[in-house]
DNA sequence: CTTGATTCCGAAAGCGCTTTCGGAATAGCG
DNA sequence: CGCTATTCCGAAAGCGCTTTCGGAATCAAG
């Protein structure tokens, strides 16, 4: 179990450490006989290459970072493990490490940013939920150290990331809505400096107006991500004068705060009133109602950034890897027809047709 | 923002290239005078040490392993993202490292630890979730890795660990239950090569005898971690000749699941079946009934797991860091009190007492 | 002023690996 | 059989840092 090194497999063979390094590398300058001799004793004494001291002699760091979004935790992270677990077998193909960075707080990133790039300990970062204008992306650039972002940015064309197109699912949904007849959409999005809150946003503007539904902003209500933001926000739209008879919201986490705001209100979520999340995420199921939810396809989300950024680590270039997917509504019961019972929902059903 | 190195800043100020560097180590050797000015050249260029010229030249990793636990994805992981945030709190104390290593198949976790060993890479792992008899807690031992397990083995006398005892919250558990009149309690349990699945069952069984209860093997069901596992266990339960009036759950995503299972039986949780987990999922406050459960007091385990570990690296014997928190039952809505309404129930009522 | 103890720094030897370079041995060719 | 290509390996120079060792300079003491 001792560590094995170069030196020593040199002795035992009676080679240079040179032959051997070579020999376990593949150079062409090694003959076939020796090269599996000396691949054979390695395998035997199951020689692993110090890492430093490799990425010493190469200059490569041979491992990725994962910057953990600020203030992480709770219910509103279900995604974390599932995109390291796909990072890390990305990175597993070619035996690179997958670092967590994080810093204390958001103010600090930039430091860790720098200090990682100053280090020297990676070659390359992974970066997720950017804010809309992101300093963060700034500096990896200025650094020069290989990125991608899992989300966009709000300009997003000089860089690598990995996105779903929230905006055309929100689109979508207020079709979806509006299908169902609904006219007082409301929304609960997420504070605006995060890019991907942004976006839902514009999505559900353009799938009123495309509707040609009036943009009340008396409907619109922002709240912190997490249940706990999602049910505040839902109560201040629920006790409105003209409550909406829908509601998109910005995650899934708090869709499920909302539909706890409805029903303390005695609202049936689906049948008195509709509430679509965004993210797919699986206590969907189990929630009560079951959540309707844009679903996006996460599954291999993070083996496929992995390749991404490890194709850009290669000498890619950077825009050659922007890659949209797009969201799928899968309806449960959180939302169903608009139901005649109100006020407003008369008055608009008038209006209607 | 180019990496600056010691040779450059030993060139900068006269100085030797090892007097710069002990400086920055606060050597005892060096003067007042020349360690602040060799720092403030040091601030200016923003130097950091590089990592894999350090390690090689100290042998010390600096930095951390975190095994995922295989199989990681999906709803049933909800707390690595907070450990993973503990851990990384706990080590930036020191600037140290956190890799997150995970292995193709349970299988070859074996390899992955042998090759995190001999490479060197890190000066420490934290294991997640062990299994009853766990052949990844002997290799470390064997390796001399310093390590702390997230949870114990059957046997767990001699390495360090940090759990939570749910054997007695189960006792408790049945308890509450015995308490509230259920006589026929069902388990749904996790497969028990994991070692909590073993615990958690054994503290079933302890309650029950306590409280002078059958064990009634029939009522014991044992499915995969998660919400379908617990779903399928629970229908399992409660389609059987006498099922349960009260189903306690190993993990919180199953109790979720048999909340599901029961209310598509049309029966409601907390009033026809009281449905307790164990874990204190934020989730369980929007299940339908919100979750009773034991919660777990995981706020700070991933912090407290780093300080034990770091502590254990720096000569530490691992027996002396064993660290057992309790859990607290949370009661929400999916239990209640025994509701004489079916046969069986008013059977067992009547040998009461 | 000499001597021995301190203080402070330079020099140099690694840490374990990679990679370039050159040369010995072998092969190919006329 | 002599001469130029090839093939294959040894030697050595780093990669950027730490750490030991010794020595010059400074200090206190006699």
């Amino acid at each position: 179990m001792a560590r094995v090194s170069l030196k020593f497999l040199a002795s035992e063979l009676g080679l240079a450490e040179g032959t051997v390094s070579r020999a376990l590398n593949d150079y062409p300058d090694i003959s076939e006989a020796t090269r599996t001799r000396v691949k054979a004793l390695a395998d035997q004494y199951d020689y692993r290459a110090n890492h430093s001291a490799r990425r010493l002699a190469t200059g490569v760091a041979e491992a990725v970072a994962y910057l953990m979004p600020p203030n992480t935790g709770s219910i509103s992270e279900p995604f974390v493990a599932q995109l390291l677990t796909g990072l890390g077998q990305s990175l597993a193909t070619r035996g690179w490490d997958l670092l967590v960075v994080q810093s204390p707080s958001a103010e600090q990133e930039g430091d860790a940013i720098r200090r990682l790039a100053s280090s020297g300990k990676v070659s390359g970062v992974v970066l997720s939920r950017p804010y809309k204008e992101d300093a963060r992306i700034k500096l990896l650039q200025e650094v020069g150290l290989p990125f991608i972002v899992h989300g966009r940015a709000q300009n997003y064309a000089d860089y690598a990331w990995y996105d779903v197109d929230s905006e055309t699912a929100f689109m979508d949904a207020v079709d979806h809505l509006v299908m169902l007849g609904h006219r007082r959409i409301g929304f609960i999005g997420a504070p605006t400096y995060y890019n991907f809150a942004q976006t839902r946003l514009d999505g559900f503007r353009k799938g009123l107006m495309h509707n040609g539904l009036p943009a009340d902003e008396a409907l619109i209500e922002i709240g912190e991500i997490g249940d706990s933001g999602g049910e505040r926000a839902a109560s201040v739209l629920l006790s409105s004068a003209k409550p909406p008879t829908a509601i998109l919201c910005a995650t899934d986490t708090q869709a499920i705060g909302a539909l706890a705001a409805a029903r303390a209100r005695n609202l049936t979520p689906g049948q008195d009133i509709s509430i679509i999340g965004y993210d797919g995420l699986d206590i969907g199921r189990h929630t009560n109602p079951p959540l309707t939810t844009m679903a996006q396809p996460q599954a291999y989300s993070g083996r496929q950034i992995g390749d991404m950024l490890l194709a850009i680590i290669d000498g890619g270039s950077p825009t050659d890897f922007q890659e949209l997917r797009s969201a799928e509504l899968v309806r449960r019961l959180s939302d169903g027809p608009l139901r005649p019972t109100t006020l407003e929902t008369n008055i608009f059903h008038g209006g209607k047709k």
